[in-house]
DNA sequence: AATGAATGAGAATTCATTCAT
DNA sequence: AATGAATGAATTCTCATTCAT
């Protein structure tokens, strides 16, 4: 067989993407991109299609490293606060700590460019954490909201508290703890 | 003197941007635009210099008529909670009956195309409602936290909410209840 | 009004794309066309919205140019040889004296990316020639060919005779001579 | 000594690219060719040094078939006519059999890509029939056209009367007649 | 001021050809 | 020899902005 494709061409593609996109949004040119990643502007194409299979191979790439920093050291046990506190601070850490991942997936987000089959892909597969929403919401640890209600307040308050926490990064302990004070106050349920 | 700018066609094109925006993105043709509005593509460079300009402008008028929204009933007087919450209603009813406008900010606040400048000034300006802010946080009557995180907590929470009384309109009324819940959760004093 | 789009700038990318086809074939650069239209890359597209749109176009103006050559002067009157033999003359007059027109269109025809509409737009408004054609092919004046049958083979005849004629223009003359009686023995009523 | 270049590869190639160009012309890429004649790409080019090399080549492949077709069976004996006939009646079937190739070859015929050599070698070694014509030219029985301009006029009839033919298959047999009666009456000997 | 044609610098993508495997 | 990934120049088309009318 020829020169096989480079899993390492794949990757730094990818990385190459997550700093253009969240430097310079969507419309950044892959030219940027491949040259960023040390390939020439015809190589990415022999990777991603087209720009908008980068963007959703991106996309799904970011949320798959999301989900390993969240989930890799997940505690199966438990009281539900403190373990959506490990989910918090892992999140938020992980956040604080890829700026560049964070900025291209809320612009990727919005975008438009995502196919549903992406966007479904990408919220799968946070495996235990659902369970311990589905369970909680029902029988009222965490109110009676549903739990996509549940997810988008946590990926909210989330955004909100990495936000200042990169903007001030010698109180982001702080920031982190109100987060989720916040976040509990917000979701947990009603103290007597 | 030949015609003066026509107000008239400033706010068309604010009209039309936040549409096409909205559904199409930053990338855009101010062509298109311009079409929407029903000027010529010449005619919307004498009302905004260049599209960044325009971008700018529109991320002020949308600012704006939201501000209109949430503060010109407002009520000097009462509880913390129910000024709050005053804003609250607002804010999401506001936000659920105008999805362009809502999108198109979403699009804006990511996008890196905003100066600081008009960042600041979308930021302003909320008058009483500051007060509110900075009162209660200081007294204690919303924790200890800032009033910019708190803003951007009401922000986030809010944003969060619209999104579901969009998705499902007949639920809408319980998301507004529910998200008020939470943010009350979230940063009201912690009750004893 | 602002400036209006100008006829000749229509027709100087038109007859840029006329000797650009004919030398460099149908993968010619539209960059190639505008540079020797003298008109900006761009301003190509504001009178062809895409290259298929050009060629389609161009192909109906080769047409119009052949059918100008070929009718204004028909004689209405006049046995059945005659009338063809002064469509012969002015075809391989007009065709010998333009050659890059003869070849565009060649390469055209065999392309591939002419419309139907096209195709079918170029075929028509020979009219009087037509009826000539329909009259003497049922009246056995031309054999029992099909008129589609006879125009082909005119066609195909005066093809080969222009190429000769431009290949030794010194012969010229006589080959257009030798040609016709060519196509009057092919086609006309055989000789007792 | 590593393998050697193998035949059937090459056929293989040829025989794709006379699809390929035919249905898709000149432009068409050599990775499509490649792919349908079930080589990898770059093996192509072991065979064809470039895309020229190999259109040219593919000229000469055709007319070796279409040479093949008309003089395999050709009768050194017999009228003029009837030898001429022998000719047509091989052209026009082997034609209406092989309409990619001719295709391909009408698109060669017009692309400017072909070399000077490769024009005259795809037009010599008709062998017998070059006799037949040099000396029916010279003592008029094929009046007192030059041999080149009657095999113009003759693949010229042909070529129209093969689209003919695969157009309206039903009546191919009477275009192939009705086509050699005009080829006759253009180029035989003036009845008295 | 209003119009929309004109401009030309990109943009994404393609493709003949090369070259590591 | 065969493979197919890698290359980067070339291509068509877009678009913010300018400018003649």
């Amino acid at each position: 067989m020829a020169r096989p494709k480079s899993e390492d061409k794949r990757r730094a593609i990818l990385a190459a993407a997550t700093q253009v996109v969240a430097e310079a949004g969507l419309g950044a040119p892959t030219a940027r991109i491949a040259k960023l990643a040390g390939v020439a502007e015809g190589t990415l194409f022999t990777y991603f299609e087209t720009k908008d299979d980068l963007l959703n191979a991106l996309y799904l790439d970011i949320k798959d490293q999301m989900r390993e920093a969240l989930m890799s050291t997940y505690p199966s046990k438990g009281s539900v606060q403190k373990r959506l506190k490990h989910i918090w601070q892992q999140y938020v850490t992980w956040g604080a700590a890829h700026p560049h991942a964070r900025r291209a997936l809320a612009q990727l987000d919005v975008s438009g460019r995502l196919t549903p089959k992406t966007k479904a892909a990408g919220a799968l597969g946070f495996g235990e954490f659902d369970v311990l929403l589905r369970e909680s919401t029902a029988n009222g640890t965490l109110r009676g909201h549903s739990p996509a209600f549940v997810t988008a307040i946590l990926t909210a308050l989330a955004e909100t508290t990495m936000e200042f926490m990169i903007r001030e990064p010698g109180h982001a302990e702080r920031y982190s703890t109100s987060g989720f004070e916040a976040l509990w106050g917000a979701v947990g349920a009603k103290n007597k």
